[in-house]
DNA sequence: ACAGTTATGTTATAATGTATCGCGTCCGCA
DNA sequence: TGCGGACGCGATACATTATAACATAACTGT
């Protein structure tokens, strides 16, 4: 897996963003003056979620980089407010589950996302 | 909200499947004999979903039929095998990621998914 | 009956994601 | 240093997934 300037470029997009990112969103601004494909963005994108760079959220099409830098195979985990779509990051502990799933055995755990929906304070009315 | 004809359908087609199934395959076995449009399928998984009845596997773009019949909220897990593509529903113990939800405040949870990526035992070779 | 809400039908289109093929580039190795 | 294989990228076309918008119908409470 090598680091190229299309990955460097998907990464740098995220990281400004500083939240979730739709793929088309990065396709229109990856190039500063022109276009590019589809398939450009979405190679660097998955590659950049292979490295362990950035998640996917698949509930919101969306694109996040990840926050932590210690390359640890961790949960990703979201809050998601139905009602303003607004999305926030959080550490769940997730201790327990990664017990559950090696106490059942036989599968080898690579990743896990957890989606959690709800209201926010601010949409409680 | 109502129980309909449409929604009762839906429903049926998910349990008869016993696993996740792609709004499209629902599109096309939705009538026996003629064609559905795919806002009507939409809509009806979208029922189910708000029910409590079935679950949308985001990163799948599929929905599957709930197991539990007891109404209570709860997290809808599942273990996925990235090699070989099999889903396997189980139930996750997820009362210290609830508890830490809860423990943080002004967020009103409504449902939790948790998706865990890896291979399953068929496929560590 | 009436008014308001909820559900459905229909058409068209938007949004999201991939298959495929050809070419270039990098890397290890003899 | 030349070769071979793997990896990455560009480009085109297409497949899949999901929704907007609008009109009509059905149910619900009063």
């Amino acid at each position: 897996m090598r680091w190229t300037p299309q990955r460097e470029r998907a990464l740098e997009l995220l990281l400004r963003a500083g939240g979730p990112v739709k793929a088309y969103d990065l396709v229109a601004t990856f190039q500063p003056g022109g276009q590019t494909a589809p398939p450009t963005v979405y190679r660097a994108l998955d590659a950049l979620v292979e490295l362990g760079l950035a998640h996917r959220i698949a509930s919101r099409n969306a694109y996040v980089a990840c926050h932590r830098h210690d390359g640890e195979a961790h949960a990703a985990s979201f809050l998601f407010c139905d009602c303003c779509d607004a999305v926030e990051e959080f550490e769940a502990p997730v201790g327990e589950v990664m017990a559950a799933i090696k106490a059942r055995g036989g599968f080898q755990l690579r990743a896990m996302t957890l989606e959690a929906h709800g209201r926010c304070s601010r949409c409680q009315d």
